[in-house]
Parts: structure tokens; C-alpha cells; sequence
RNA sequence: GCCGCUAUCGUCUAGGGGACUAGGACGCCGGAUUCUCAGUCCGGAAACCGGGGUUCGAAUCCCCGUAGCGGUACCA
């Protein structure tokens, strides 16, 4: 595999809400591609509306990315804070006459357009009265040729874009002027970006154009759908960042995942760490589809990572999702569960009977607690007490030739432990349960059940 | 409307003219593991959007159609 160069990337969220599972793939693909050329990423937040950019939204953002443990090397970079060097470029633009002002309303370019026939841009007409809205001449003439790491050459004809609105009436500008100054200005040489922004590029490209600047690299990713094939939104459940967090994944599962949207590896490989994702990422390997989220296959994925992970970081993130401290009790309750959860949110409905008192399953009980579950549960106590050292391995020992002696099969004996000592029908193994609790935990719920049985 | 992008199992994808009776993974179905659930293992069903070309030969190239998506703001 040939060496890529250093690439200079930037991830460009505008901050209206949180990051998305999109906007996530997005930054972890710059940040493949930067950590991957030994490049570097940069953060630029892109808030020219001021509107909708509130600092309680970036924040949102930077907490996202840095669960996702995706480090970035400069920045964040206000894009509102370089307003100055903005003001600039439109000067030199509009004093070159490669911009202009111009008064239209929206009305009136619709009227223009009308006249003019669907398929042109709108031309408009110099003015010098200084409170009107500059726009960018395009060419009536060739096209404008994105070519496009992706998807190889994009061509769009000229003529179809308007004489674009670069700078509103008050100066401020907008934001496919302010990206194109910016991208140049901060050294950036690939853009890797959504593909909602592939018809946009061609008027990137002519303000870069205009303003003498070579134009970066282009890679446009295919979008993202929700399983219903629309765009994904917070209708789809775990549609953002936080809410993956919520729900008990890890983030190097997030990671493995969302890189695999999209994109593959020949040989198929599917479980990744992100060391080898790094080595293994090329933005020219991206597939042209939109890809759906299948939070299905998400769940694998983290249900693989959580059972590789070493019992210690294993119980340090159960114990962090759970906000407990993390003692001797929940790290043994961890070790009985590591093989049983896909998610940090199924770990405690197996272990909480470690901490709890049974849970109230009346389901459970009338399911279980009947025919020979008294005799039986009789017959585990009296082994019970005979345990020496009570761990798994003895219990296992001590309960094993019930089910012989009582002519009874195994689950008739160990489902009414199991529904005695955590009030549930699904719990760990039956002998590690019974372990971890303790002997006289253990023994107190038999007795409990024993008594609700007789009355 | 106009401009543009895309199209392989339900989902993520491999495939870049003969290696394809189209492979893998998730999910699903069935079996095994004689404690539940999960896990693990084994097996199974399941796809090249349609139509024309090009070619000895097409999932792969071209055209048309269809569908989905994006853009078309003094939003980003």
C-alpha cells in the first residue's frame, strides 16, 4: 500500500443541536484520514447563523467527540470569530468585479428566472447603493468540475447557478463563501464532508476560483438513513451521539461501527480495533449508497467489544455507566455478566440482585415455584449449609446431585433457586449467583422463598 | 421545474468483463451446548431495480426508464 502524504482535514459541524450518528461518522472519517496520513484534523465550528449557534449546542458537540475519543489538533475555531478575514476576501472580490451588489429580492430573481427559463441562473444587475447583498458572477459559459475523490468527476454546467448571494446586506456572509475563504485560509487540502454538500461545491469552487485560491480535495460520503430508508432523525431512536452513550455502548464499538458504514475492507473484516481502523482507512475506498443505521448489528458489535474487554476496564465502564463506585462486589458481579451483556444498560438487570433485595416477578414466581420447587429448594438449603468454602465451584458441587437424588430435572431444581435469590427467571449461571450473593445472603432468600411457599 | 448523486440478500457490504451454482457479517429460521437468559458452535432461507445495447462472454462498460436521495435561501 503506497504512503499517503500528510493530509491537512477539518471536521466542520454547524453547532444547531446535537451531533448526530451522520455528523459522527463524519468526524471519525477526517479523523481516520488525518490520524491514518499522520496529517492533522482541525475543528471548525461552522456558525455564520448566529441564530441557531448557541454555546450550549457546541458544547454539545465537543462532549460527543470527545466520548467518541476523537482528538483533534486545532480549534475549535470559531468561524464567526474570523468575520475580519471574511470582510476581506469580499473586498478584494467585489473591487476585482468578480462580485457585485445587488438589490433583487427574492421575488425578483423568481420573476428573472421565469422570464429566463428554468434552467439558467439568475443574472442580476450592479446597483451602488450599499445595503444590498453581494453575489458572486458565475459564468454563463463551461462548467464547474468537482473532482471528487468519491465519486470521480462531477461536472455541473454553469449556466444552472445562480449569480449566488455571497454577503447579505449587511455584510455578514454566508456560508458557502465564508467555507470556501476558510478552507483555504487554514491550509485545509481534503474536505471530507456529507454529501449534501456535493452541489455546493461547485460554488466553493468558483469563490476559491475568484479569489485565486487552489481548491482543496473533495471527498463527499453518501448520506445516512434511519432503518425506515429516510433520513435519519431523532424519530430513530439512537440518532445521536449522546444517546448511544446513554444507552450503554462503548465507544470503540461506536467507532468500529460506524466506520463499517460505508466503507469495507476486502477481506470483509468486521471487528476492528481503531488502531488497525486508522491503518486500514482510505477515503477512496467509501462507498457511493447511503447506508441505513441498523442499531441490530451495532449491538453485536459492542456485545464483542465488551466481552474483549479486560474484566478491570470492563467493570470500571459498567461501574462509570452506572455512576457506583467501583468496589470488590461490583467488579465479582462484572465477571459473572461479561459474557451476558451486548449493552452497559443490560449489565445491571443481571447483577442487581447483588445489591438489591429480589426483585417482584410475579411471573417468574407462579412460573417457577410450583410442583417439586419446595422439595427442591428444601434440598438445596440442607446442601447449601454443608458448602465449606462457598464458591462457584463448590456450590456447583454440593447442588450438582440434586437433581439425580430428587428424580427431578436440572431446571426443576435450579430455577426455583434462581427466582428465590434474585426474584427473576434470568439470571448469571445458577452456581456464580449463589457465590457471589454469599452463603448467608443466599441461604436468607431460600428461607424467604421456603416460607412464601409453605404459607 | 431545474441541476446533481445513487441503485447486489431485510440491513452493512465483497465484487471493478470470464475465478459467480454471486462471497462475508448482522438479523431471521432450525439444531447443538442435557440451569434460565445471553454467549458460543453447526446448518438453512435470503440479492445483482427494469429494459435495451457493447462483447464470444456483464453484477461488473454504455444508453434509456424507474425509484430513492441531495441541492436549488440575504440557512448551514
Amino acid at each position: 500500500m503506497p504512503e499517503d502524504p500528510p493530509t491537512r482535514l477539518r471536521f466542520a459541524p454547524s453547532p444547531t443541536g446535537a451531533l448526530h450518528i451522520g455528523g459522527a461518522r463524519t468526524a471519525l472519517y477526517n479523523w481516520l484520514a488525518a490520524r491514518h496520513s499522520g496529517g492533522e484534523l482541525v475543528l471548525r465550528i461552522e456558525d455564520t447563523d448566529r441564530e441557531r449557534s448557541t454555546g450550549e449546542n457546541v458544547e454539545q458537540i465537543l462532549d460527543a467527540l470527545r466520548w467518541l475519543e476523537l482528538d483533534w489538533d486545532e480549534g475549535p475555531v470559531s468561524q464567526a470569530s474570523r468575520a475580519d478575514r471574511h470582510a476581506e476576501a469580499l473586498k478584494r472580490l467585489l473591487e476585482s468585479g468578480a462580485a457585485y451588489r445587488d438589490s433583487a429580492t427574492a421575488k425578483e430573481v423568481e420573476a428573472w428566472k421565469a422570464e429566463h427559463g428554468a434552467g439558467s441562473g439568475y443574472r442580476g444587475t450592479p446597483v451602488t447603493e450599499p445595503g444590498a447583498a453581494v453575489r458572486l458572477r458565475v459564468p454563463d459559459e463551461g462548467e464547474t468540475v468537482v473532482d471528487d475523490l468519491i465519486r470521480g468527476p462531477v461536472r455541473f454546467p454553469n449556466r444552472s447557478y445562480d449569480d449566488f448571494v455571497i454577503a447579505r446586506g449587511d455584510g455578514s456572509v454566508l456560508y458557502n463563501f465564508a467555507v470556501a475563504v476558510d478552507d483555504a485560509e487554514m491550509g485545509i487540502d481534503e474536505v471530507v464532508r456529507g454529501d449534501d454538500h456535493l452541489s455546493n461545491t461547485p460554488k466553493q469552487l468558483l469563490v476559491l476560483a475568484a479569489l485565486g485560491h487552489e481548491p482543496p480535495r473533495y471527498a463527499h460520503l453518501p448520506l445516512l438513513h434511519g432503518p425506515d430508508g429516510k433520513k435519519l432523525s431523532k424519530r430513530h431512536g439512537a440518532a445521536s451521539v449522546q444517546e448511544l452513550r446513554e444507552s450503554g455502548y462503548l465507544p470503540a464499538a461506536v467507532r468500529n461501527y460506524l466506520a463499517l458504514l460505508g466503507w469495507g475492507t476486502a477481506d470483509d473484516t468486521t471487528l476492528m480495533p481503531t488502531e488497525e481502523l486508522v491503518r486500514r482507512f482510505r477515503v477512496e475506498d467509501v462507498g457511493k449508497a447511503a447506508a441505513i443505521f441498523d442499531e441490530k448489528k451495532l449491538r453485536w458489535v459492542n456485545g464483542r467489544f465488551m466481552r474483549e474487554l479486560p474484566l478491570e476496564e470492563y467493570a470500571e465502564a459498567v461501574a462509570r455507566h452506572l455512576g457506583r463506585e467501583l468496589d470488590d462486589r461490583l467488579r465479582g458481579a462484572c465477571a459473572i455478566a461479561q459474557e451476558k451483556a451486548q449493552t452497559l444498560d443490560e449489565v445491571w438487570p443481571l447483577i442487581g440482585f447483588l445489591f438489591e433485595p429480589p426483585v417482584d416477578d410475579e411471573k417468574a414466581w407462579a412460573k417457577v415455584m410450583k410442583d417439586g420447587a419446595l422439595a427442591a429448594l428444601e434440598a438445596v438449603r440442607s446442601a447449601l449449609v454443608e458448602v465449606e468454602a462457598f464458591d462457584a465451584g463448590a456450590v456447583e458441587k454440593a447442588l450438582e446431585p440434586l437433581p439425580g437424588r430428587l428424580d427431578a430435572k436440572p431446571g426443576r431444581v435450579y430455577q426455583p433457586i434462581r427466582v428465590a435469590i434474585t426474584g427473576t427467571a434470568v439470571s448469571p449461571g445458577i452456581f456464580e449467583s449463589l457465590a457471589a450473593l454469599g452463603r448467608d445472603e443466599s441461604l436468607a432468600r431460600i428461607d424467604a422463598a421456603l416460607a412464601r411457599l409453605r404459607s
